[in-house]
DNA sequence: TTGTAAGCGTTATCAA
DNA sequence: TTGATAACGCTTACAA
């Protein structure tokens, strides 16, 4: 910034108000001149310095557990894109549902001075994410939820009512035995999609039994294998089953196939979230599609609001709607395997 | 740290020694003291203005397409987590195979004066990457690679060994008439699996039709099925396909699915790239594996080798070779199709 | 072993 | 309309 202000004859001051429009005045044609000797020099501003100074950040940190599941990709595509169009850099973050990585996470980026973070967190973690807040660092969690961290916005989706659609559809189709792995009990997302599932089963006569539920940690390829072979062996077995556990879907429709389980005929299927493989298979997988751009958009959308002058002194909750969308892999319970 | 300075009856430089270990004396006695100071203070130092002081940063940038490319996606998981095992933080970026946002996201690494940059360039650039090179921001590409960038280390995978194999695997099957659908001519993974392709050709006496091979934009989805339309038309019609496309792959399997062209009876297809889903189809779909996580931590590596003192002189050059999975999606070309 | 002070590249205040 | 100058929070000689 020296050399710019030498060169263009000019104080290092001058440089800074034609970088910061508005921030004084300064004669058009010194404006023309240090733009010029901006340009000749290829100075680009240090925005380190500059945050030093100003005592504020254009960086946001995102944190997710895992950005190969599809669900976060596409979600933090569209977050990156969405942060950039308001001028925003995102620090990227993985935990792999790990509380303690987590927690480094967020030492990094409170270092770092992030102005704001958008995460779906591991759910394990509520005083990390309170100090998060006492740093004054804004806060939005996107898709999960973590209790008692005030002044943190949610944008999420209506995993009740996704999940009491979803069993419902199953029982429009006449099932009775409906089954439902979902992530560990400490994700909000599982425990919001049971109490969808448990509502729907109270409502229609359903089976509820305890057995048809399986609380899944998401990395763990093994236990939905197992979960997956103990359904089919019930006595009565599930006829229906509703995948609520994204990160394991993959998993689960690979072992569904390897076991020759008939889809529909054997047992129905519902998936949450619709990754573009759903629709590849044969049959084509019935899902739960959540808006995942506009979950994005909403997540970057609140957090920079709270970044502004004004910034909202509530906290706000949205929650999106999903929507079923019907292939092929429901259909009525069949005569059941026989062999 | 002024405040864990007087809290700890030291002077700020202590503090900042006790920080840094190493970088001075400190008597054990005090060392502790300032520890809890800085424990009950809850301190956390600002790394931005370390880096204002030290001149440098623990942050890279990664720049690719498009997260939501189950290919890129993987990328970036492994890359975010060789990153953090080396303390370093990652800035992401995409570019959505744009070359003006890629230099607008260059431009904002740039000048948040990150140490390296990680990127799968759209190749369009190539005087944006020497500005990077010339700023001393090291440079890495990962799996795509631009010509004339001095200094930048490349890793990617033997493209022209794998397609010479997807090809030779074809004609091994009995296939004479084998297409090929690439990405555009400017991203050099095409022009390499190009090259491979016609090679395999060239060796084994199959056809060399030019209307077989289709380059096609990353993007360019009506492009994918007007391609794939037309290599079917073909008289005698293409019977054996390699998806060298990974963004298109998706599109293009829903296509040939929805056209009901029979797989791998009438088509036998090799897809670039082993996303989950491909096993998940039906016929499960051979595929060209590429080493991911490998890619990603040579990268990592390689860019962080040049981040310390005795930085290597030479550009380097890592090939990663890719492995055939067969599945079920290539068999000898059928009667063709009957109607 | 510790303290002091200069300076990293900016912005902001205040005089000129 | 412009120029000095003092921070911002840290590191690092160098002096004590």
């Amino acid at each position: 910034m020296k050399d710019v202000a030498r060169h263009a004859g000019v104080s290092p001051g001058v440089v800074s108000r034609v970088l910061n429009e508005g921030t004084g005045p300064v004669a058009p044609e010194t404006r023309r001149r240090v733009l010029a000797s901006i340009r000749t020099l290829r100075y680009r501003p240090h925005s380190g310095a500059r945050e030093l100074k100003t005592r504020t950040t254009n960086t946001i940190g995102l944190v997710l557990a895992d950005v190969s599941n599809h669900f976060f990709a596409e979600l933090a595509d569209h977050v990156v894109r969405a942060a950039r169009a308001r001028g925003l850099g995102v620090l990227l973050t993985t935990t792999q549902e790990d509380a303690a990585l987590e927690g480094r996470s967020l030492d990094m980026l409170m270092d770092k001075r992030v102005r704001g973070v958008i995460a779906a967190p591991t759910g394990a973690n509520a005083a990390a994410w309170r100090q998060v807040r006492a740093m004054g660092v804004q806060l939005v969690f996107v898709d999960r939820t973590v209790d008692r961290v005030p002044g943190a916005d949610v944008v999420g989706v209506d995993n009740d009512g996704a999940a009491f659609a979803a069993t419902a559809h199953l029982v429009a189709h006449g099932h009775r035995r409906i089954a439902l792995i979902s992530g560990p009990p400490w994700a909000s997302t599982g425990r919001e999609r049971l109490a969808g599932y448990g509502r729907a089963l109270a409502e229609s006569g359903a089976d509820r039994d305890p057995r048809l539920v399986c609380e899944i940690d998401f990395r763990d390829a093994a236990g939905a294998d197992a979960a997956l072979d103990g359904l089919l062996a019930l006595d009565p077995p599930a006829t229906g089953l509703i995948v609520c556990n994204t990160a394991l879907a993959e998993t689960l429709a690979a072992r569904v196939r390897a076991r020759g389980v008939a889809v529909p005929g054997e047992l129905s299927i519902v998936v949450f979230h619709d990754a573009p493989w759903t629709a590849l298979m044969t049959p084509g997988l019935t899902v739960v599609r959540h808006p995942v751009e506009a979950l994005a958009a909403r997540a970057v959308e609140l957090l920079s609001g709270r970044l502004g002058p004004e910034a909202p002194a509530r906290r706000r909750e949205v929650r999106l709607s999903s929507a079923l969308v019907e292939r092929e892999s429901v259909a009525p319970p069949g005569p059941g395997r026989t062999r």
